[in-house]
DNA sequence: ATGGTCGCAAGGCGA
């Protein structure tokens, strides 16, 4: 079971790019996020006839979090509890049927700046309230895997200049202390686990070159309960994606599971 | 030191 992540910074821009992706990379399931779509705006029927279903969790102009999936899908839902009053779409579940059945979490963690603020805030508390999803949900004993765009640089070998990060949402320490309180849930990076060489990178701003130079940062993430982590057979950044047309100014990451 | 580039959607916000 091949899991992609890809933020595509909106589908009416990645109507072409991400097709394309699609066909030559095959990912059996695909969590999208920043789709900028409403529901009822995204083209599911160009990706229905790839073979995908298509469940999307979208919001009006930003964030909106999607699941397209050759493999049959349960128990989808929507949103992350914790705050009733929170009307941003940036989580969605569901189980994925292979030959293992494997709960899929797609998030689009709030990017948080500026730091500090209200909107670093509702980051660190969007944080908290997804570790509180993790725990109920390793409490079933599913293999998981909790992958998206965590607007977080885990570490200083994730970018490519560290320093200029410092004061920002994305490095802060306690962003950092967040995303190290969910792997201490018992959760695995996979990429960081098979690939202990920095300079590697999903993200690359569209300003000042940041591509050509590669002035990357590292913060597209699959997480995985240990069930899954013992499934792990492969990782790997689709970089290329990036030097091509029209890109996002992220770039799609997958792992491959014996499930 | 500043602004630099995109997307959505139609002005300015978000990243």
């Amino acid at each position: 079971m091949k899991i992609a992540t890809f933020n595509i910074n909106g589908i009416k821009a990645r109507i072409e790019a991400l097709p394309a992706w699609l066909t030559a990379a095959q990912p059996d399931v695909v969590c999208l996020q920043e789709i900028k779509s409403v529901d009822e705006g995204f083209p599911r029927g160009l990706f229905e006839d790839m073979g995908y279903r298509v469940e999307t969790h979208g919001q009006k102009s930003f964030n909106g979090v999607a699941i397209l999936s050759k493999l049959p899908l349960e128990d989808v839902t929507r949103g992350l509890a914790g705050d009733d009053s929170d009307e941003q779409a940036r989580w969605i579940e569901a189980t994925v049927i292979g030959t293992r059945a494997v709960r899929v979490c797609g998030l689009y963690l709030p990017n948080g700046n500026p730091a500090p603020g209200p909107k670093y805030d509702y980051k660190l508390a969007w944080m908290e309230r997804m570790r509180a999803r993790v725990i109920e949900l390793l409490a079933t004993e599913e293999p998981l895997v909790f992958c998206g765009d965590y607007n977080v640089i885990p570490q200083a070998m994730d970018a490519a200049k560290p320093e200029v990060w410092l004061n920002d949402a994305l490095y802060l320490p306690q962003s950092r202390e967040a995303f190290r309180r969910l792997l201490h849930l018992g959760l695995t990076d996979a990429f960081r686990a098979r690939n202990p060489s920095p300079g590697q990178y999903t993200f690359w701003d569209y300003q000042a070159g940041a591509w050509e130079r590669n002035n990357g940062i590292r913060i597209d993430h699959h997480l995985l309960s240990a069930q899954a982590a013992d499934l792990l057979r492969d990782v790997q950044i689709d970089k290329q994606v990036r030097a091509g047309d029209k890109p996002s100014d992220h770039v799609p990451i997958w792992i491959s599971l014996d499930a």
